[in-house]
Formats: structure tokens, C-alpha cells, sequence
DNA sequence: GATATGCATGTTTGCGTAAACAAGAGGAGC
DNA sequence: GCTCCTCTTGTTTACGCAAACATGCATATC
């Protein structure tokens, strides 16, 4: 910066005027400083700055596992965000989504440098009011607002009511669930509104089988779950896991939708190709991603800001996408 | 840190001593300034850090399309890797793979803080000798060398060699081909690799259908591929475009695998699930992203270090792994 | 024409740390 | 018993920038 300032015959202080965005310096001096800038190749240091004004431009994301597709989205919606406001974005992965791995991850990411942290699925379960930070604003996304930070997530409940009214209203008599794993909360919202509404159309409540997300996890609920004969409808808590279980079907030689109808979530990309193609619950991750970002750039840049963002809506409803894996059952 | 020296009575040099690893103090003052920490809960500050030592702890990755399953699974092995050896990761993704803006990134990241910098899939086709930056240590993931930093990636024309070699070792008369984008690095390899086998067994080279990795682009593809009654063996560039193909496949009655053969490219988690479980040619992404980081780490930390690499093998072979959506022709 | 006002620029200072150098204490070797 | 060396600890300084304050000049106001 000296050397700029020396080469354009101004101050320090003038030069760092001119790169910090315009403060009141004459077009003049600007255009030397800049031209000076140019010829030196000058770029700003980001340590010093930061030293100086105690802002990093940086925010941090927190997260567990990022191929489930789920996060990844989430994950690219802040990171686009985060860039078209001049923030760039760290990230660090926890193995275990325990209240210490999270915290450990947390401060991790503020003992280096970011000015906020967004946390992907807290999924700290039994911790009523969790206190991951308070040296540095923190968002969460998740679909259970049981923190002490501003949350937004997908509204599961609705979504498992899309799935499972549409499953009711083709008439199958009840519907059997392959539940996510118990740690994650969009599981257990999900489960628990699957059982809420089957309970309230009094409904016989089938035990729901659990999985871990992932397609063969679908798979062997599935061949547990179709082993007795009189189950219609499945309602599968993601997709990946419903491709298990139209797997499982095809082996066991029950045709999809005519035998067996499945529901998945999620819509990913490759729902409307499998055979049958998928009904499932599309989820707009994006907006949660960018929620959680506006939300956290606000309390950043003004500190005293909107504490918990009051007057936004703070989950976002899935829709159901009718497909071909869904009929009236046929007895 | 003023206050943490105060308190254990000693000087702020012995707190950076103590903070830094061991260099040389004495077990009681190390205890005394620990304890002197633990109490006033002292944190180093990492921009005064950064500036002081002009390192970062942080390593920049530049990705198009984190959604990509192919760019995460890399992303999360440098984040998991760099987590375990004390950096941090900052993310920038990319809209257009053209040089100018792979180059923005760079500098954007480079700008901000970071040793290193690690691009996953440089795509900037016709630029034979591509230099992103000469300030910082910087690793291509990509499955082309041609570029003036050290690249690692997939031996795609491997994995494409076993595709069409399993496809004519069951009899077919020729493989057709759903290929990846032409921006695309790897798409280009497996074509290219598709092609130099058909025509060294001296096989008819069809053309091959163009699509974007999305299941959609492949069941267009198919579509237009099926029209022809002869087609009995199809190699996708990768398992998205595969589900699209065996979609096609079903719409239009041409049983998989009795009337038709697939293969598809990664071995997504889906791919044993499909109907029928997809024969796929499967990647190491992992050991990609951690190879990638192994040799940035080592330029970052030796500068003088290895130029190259030399000797480290720096393709990995990916897989073929057989299920059941191939077989031999029927006529 | 003298004073007040506003704006562009310069000067000083501090951010929190680690590097380089300096100093003191203790022990080994002769 | 003296010198020399080693090891621990302290002191000084620089890292590059921006905030706060200071200055000086030009214009407006009466």
C-alpha cells in the first residue's frame, strides 16, 4: 500500500479510500491511485484488513455429511449467495452430529474467521434451548425451531401431509413408513406427522421401519415390509430410500402402482425417471439456504438488528408432485 | 493475549510460545500460562495471526456446480482431509467454466485468505498450457494434465475401456454412446476413449447423443437412440444419464437388460437399486480429493518442495462393476 | 473582506500476533 | 574457579491496513 501511495503521490489513507468502496476522494486522485494500484499489481491484504476492522467477509457453514444431497444444496445456495454479497464461505464437516461435535465444529470456524455461522441439521435432539455461540451470530437450518437461534427449514409436517393424504384419498387403507435415521430431525418430524395424521383418520398405525437415508437401507425395509401381503402403500422418507423399495418390490414381484404404491421426498433429479416414475414431495432447499444467508448477512451488518427476523415466514411448504409410482390399491 | 501474559507473569512471547506448539518452555510456565488461558478463556486471534506469519490456514477449493454428486464427493474428501490437518476451506463456485471466470475465482479466493488453492475440473478447453495463479500453490482435479499445475484425477479412458470392452466381450455387434457436455473434461476422455475402441475392434462408430449429466438429458437421448431397432448396447458417460436411458428403455418396451444393454459411469448409491441394478464403471472421487490435498499440503508447507510429484501415480483406474442391466445380445 | 462551512487529504495510532534479537540463569568442561 | 555454552525467557519491532483525528484549502455567507 506504501508503495502505491508513494507511486500515485498520495497518502496511505488515500489509497485505502479508493479501495474501500468511494468515500469522498476527488476523481482525480482516484484515477492516479488507481492507475498506481494497477501498474503495482497492489491487492489488498485481507489479514490486515481484518485486523484492523475486525471483520473477516467471511462466513462459516457447519455441517454433517455433505453428500447427502439434502445439505449439498442448502450448501450451494449460501455459498452463491455469499458470493454475489462479497462474503466468501468456509466449511467444516462434523462426523457426529452430537451437541459437542457441533459446538467443537462452531468454534473452530469462529477461532478462525468468519463473522457468522450457519449450522446445517443441528440435529442435537433433547437439547431444549442449545447455545452453539454467542460470539458470533449463528443461523440455523433445520426444520425444528427448538434453538436459541433463528432457524429455517422445510415445514416436514406439511410435506408428510401432502404424502400421506394423497396416499389416503386413493383409498388405501393405511400407510407403512421407512422412517430416516432417529438422530435427524426431518426424520422424526416427518415420522411423527405420518403417524398424526394416520391417527387422526383413524388409521391403523403400522411400526414404522427406520433407515438411514440411503438406498439400501431402503432396500431391506422394503423386503422386511412386503413380506406380509396386505401392505399397499409406502411412504418412504426420502427418495434415495425409495428406490430401494421399488427395487425391492420388482424383486418380490409387486408391480408399482398396481400393487404396491410408493410416495418418496425430496424430488431429486432422477425421481421422474425411475420406473415407475416417483411421487414424491419436492423440497425447495435453495430457499432455505438463501433464508438462513439473508438472515445472518442482516444480523451481521447490523448488529442490533432483526433479532429473530420476526414477519418472515420461517418454513418453507413442500409440494407433492404426482407421478407414476401411486394408484388406487386394487382389492 | 496482553491479559493472559499479565496474569501468568510472564511475557506475551512465552503465550505465543505456549500457544504455538512446543517450542521450548518449561513445563511449570507452560501450565501457568495454560491455566492463565483456560481462565480468561483466551482465544488467539487468527488475522493478527496471519498477518504476523503471512499464512492462512486455509486452503481455497474452486468448483463449478457443487450439485454435481462427482464435484462433492471430491469437495468433502479436501474438507474432511484439511479439517484433519489443522486447515480450514473456503468454497467458490463458478458459473461458467470459461477461463476468465475460473481465473476471477482464483484471484477472489486468493484475495481473500488462502496457502493454496485446489480446482476441481478446470474444463478450460484449448488452452493447453493454463496458468491460474502464480501466487499461491495451486492443484488441478481434473482427469486432463495439460495444464502447468499438477493435476489429479480419474483414468477416465480406463473406465471407459472396461465399459465397451465388457459390452463387445458379450457380443455386441457395436456400443453406442450417451455422452457427457462437450465443456466437459471428462465427457470428452470417456468419448474419446469410447471411439479409439470401437474403432480398434473395428466396429461400426455410431454418434454418439450429447446430453448435460442429468437424468432428463439421457432419456432424451435414448429416445432418439432407440429409434433404432438395432441399438442393443448403450454406455452412458455417467449413472444420471443411465437412469434416463433405462426410463427411455422402458417406455418404449425394449426389455433391459434381454433387449438392451446399459452401462452407466460412477456407481452412484442408487445405481444397485435401479430396475434392473445398473452395471456402472465406479470412481474413487475420494482418493482424488485426497491426493489433491496431500500434494498441496506438501508445496504449501515445503514451497521448495516436490515440483511434481514424481512418481506418485497421479490417475486413479476406476472399476467396472457388473449387475445385472447387461448381457449378451439376444439375436 | 472577514468569518464560517464543507470537503479532500494527510498524520498518528492501534489492531494482536510472531520473528528477530537480547539477556539472564544454570550447568558442563577444563 | 573460571569460561563457555545451552536453554529459557524477555524486549523490540514489523506485519498492512483502517479509524480517529488533524490540517489546509476553497467556497459560501454576511
Amino acid at each position: 500500500m506504501a508503495d502505491v501511495a508513494e507511486l500515485a503521490g498520495v497518502s496511505g489513507q488515500t489509497v485505502s479510500r479508493v479501495v474501500n468502496g468511494n468515500d469522498r476522494v476527488t476523481a482525480a486522485t482516484r484515477l492516479k491511485v488507481e492507475t498506481a494500484m494497477k501498474q503495482l499489481g497492489y491487492r489488498a491484504n485481507i489479514a490486515a484488513r481484518a485486523l484492523a476492522t475486525g471483520r473477516f467477509g467471511t462466513i462459516g457453514v457447519v455441517t454433517f455429511n455433505l453428500s447427502a444431497v439434502l445439505n449439498v444444496r442448502i450448501v450451494e445456495a449460501v455459498v452463491t449467495g455469499a458470493q454475489a454479497r462479497g462474503y466468501s464461505v468456509s466449511i467444516a464437516v462434523v462426523d457426529a452430529p452430537t451437541e459437542k461435535d457441533v459446538r467443537a465444529a462452531v468454534r473452530g470456524l469462529t477461532d478462525r474467521a468468519v463473522d457468522g455461522v450457519i449450522v446445517i441439521e443441528a440435529r442435537v435432539l433433547d437439547t431444549p434451548h442449545l447455545q452453539l455461540s454467542d460470539e458470533v451470530p449463528l443461523v440455523i437450518a433445520d426444520s425444528k425451531a427448538a434453538h436459541r437461534h433463528p432457524t429455517f427449514g422445510m415445514d416436514e409436517a406439511a410435506g408428510a401431509r401432502a404424502a400421506v393424504d394423497h396416499l389416503l384419498e386413493l383409498g388405501h387403507a393405511t400407510v407403512h413408513h421407512v422412517a430416516g435415521p432417529a438422530g435427524s430431525n426431518p426424520a422424526q418430524r416427518r415420522r411423527a406427522a405420518w403417524q398424526r395424521l394416520l391417527k387422526r383418520a383413524g388409521r391403523a398405525i403400522p411400526p414404522p421401519v427406520v433407515g438411514d437415508w440411503s438406498p439400501r437401507s431402503g432396500y431391506d425395509a422394503a423386503l422386511r415390509l412386503l413380506a406380509d401381503d396386505s401392505v399397499t402403500a409406502v411412504f418412504a422418507a426420502n427418495d434415495q430410500m425409495a428406490v430401494g423399495v421399488l427395487r425391492a418390490a420388482a424383486e418380490l414381484g409387486r408391480r408399482v402402482p398396481d400393487d404396491l404404491s410408493v410416495v418418496g421426498f425430496d424430488d431429486l433429479d432422477f425421481a421422474p425417471f425411475l420406473t415407475p416414475p416417483l411421487t414424491t414431495v419436492r423440497q425447495d432447499l435453495a430457499a432455505v439456504g438463501r433464508r438462513c444467508l439473508e438472515h445472518l448477512i442482516a444480523q451481521i451488518e447490523t448488529p442490533a438488528g432483526p433479532a429473530t427476523a420476526a414477519g418472515t415466514s420461517r418454513f418453507v411448504r413442500p409440494e407433492l408432485v404426482v407421478r407414476a409410482s401411486t394408484a388406487p390399491p386394487r382389492r
